[in-house]
DNA sequence: AGATTCGCCTGAGAGC
DNA sequence: TGCTCTCAGGCGAATC
């Protein structure tokens, strides 16, 4: 499932195969995505030279010549791939960018809860885009930030750092793993975290998602990078999917629990 | 306004 | 072998 270093190990890894290359075909095979793609893409697509890459949250942005960018959400289930031109077809596969070198991106989705969207220069900020919160990495994003907006919330604060509106990022594994690195149970009410404590939480964001960016994302079943090799965060994760098994702190077994219909996990012992 | 629930999808895995 | 059921979950929209 990819989170923000999954998107952004994809970024990286078809930046170099983009990266001045002119769009010279557009196959659409499936508009039905998260929202449809729109019916004229590959004629606003076609022509254009793409001159750059950038990511907001999880959405990649192809930056075209003319200064639309095209909008590309994995979902729960996309992938991007870079392969050749005339590569052979799978199930899902439902865009297909071809580029003037021969080299092909490719858009593939089970789920279909991906998106693939023109953002036309000109137009305001993209309205998906707007209204989120900042980046992890940005300097407005701090442990002062966070404890600021959370006052008076009753919401669990897991719950707090997965809304996108707060920051960007903290999807359900990393957010698990930050937590736990704060120290900070996950069923705690938002506006019950102290300063000291946010602080530490916001350092453990940015060092969690850093490490996994690092390591290529996480792999549990359903990402791989642009070449199709897998993540490797997983080796890595203290808390996320391991209910039962020792802390890697203290020894104590891993505890799993549901907050907001999500699966949680945390060291009952470490975090409080 | 904040919190909660719903709905969109298919594949993997469990159970029978 | 093959069917049915459950679960996974990003995130906007609707509702409470």
């Amino acid at each position: 499932m990819p989170e923000l270093p999954e998107v952004e190990t994809v970024r990286r890894g078809i930046e170099p195969h983009v990266l001045g290359r002119r769009i010279e075909r557009v196959v659409v095979r499936e508009s039905r995505l998260r929202w449809p793609v729109e019916s004229g893409l590959a004629q606003q697509l076609i022509g254009r030279r793409i001159e750059g890459t950038q990511r907001r949250g999880k959405y990649l942005q192809l930056v075209l010549d003319n200064a639309d960018r095209l909008l590309v959400h994995l979902g729960m289930s996309g992938r991007l791939f870079v392969l050749r031109a005339g590569h052979a077809l799978l199930k899902h596969d439902h865009v297909d960018i071809e580029l003037d070198d021969g080299a092909m991106l490719r858009f593939n989705d089970p789920r279909r809860f991906g998106a693939v969207l023109l953002w036309r220069a000109g137009e305001p900020l993209h309205p998906l885009l707007a209204g989120m919160g900042p980046e992890p990495f940005s300097d407005t994003f701090d442990g002062e930030y966070l404890y600021a907006l959370s006052r008076g919330r009753r919401a669990p604060v897991k719950t707090f750092i997965m809304d996108g509106g707060v920051v960007v990022g903290a999807g359900n594994i990393y957010a698990a793993e930050s937590l736990f690195r704060a120290g900070i149970k996950p069923t705690r009410a938002a506006g019950d975290v102290s300063r000291p404590r946010y602080d530490r939480l916001a350092q453990a964001i940015r060092e969690v998602l850093a490490a996994a960016i690092e390591q290529g994302g996480t792999t549990l079943r359903d990402y791989a990078g642009a070449d199709g090799a897998p993540g490797y965060f997983q080796q890595t994760l203290d808390v996320y999917g391991r209910e039962g098994l020792p802390c890697h702190a203290c020894g104590k077994p891993i505890r799993r629990i549901v907050i907001g219909q999500r699966s949680s996990f945390y060291c009952p012992h470490c975090q409080r």
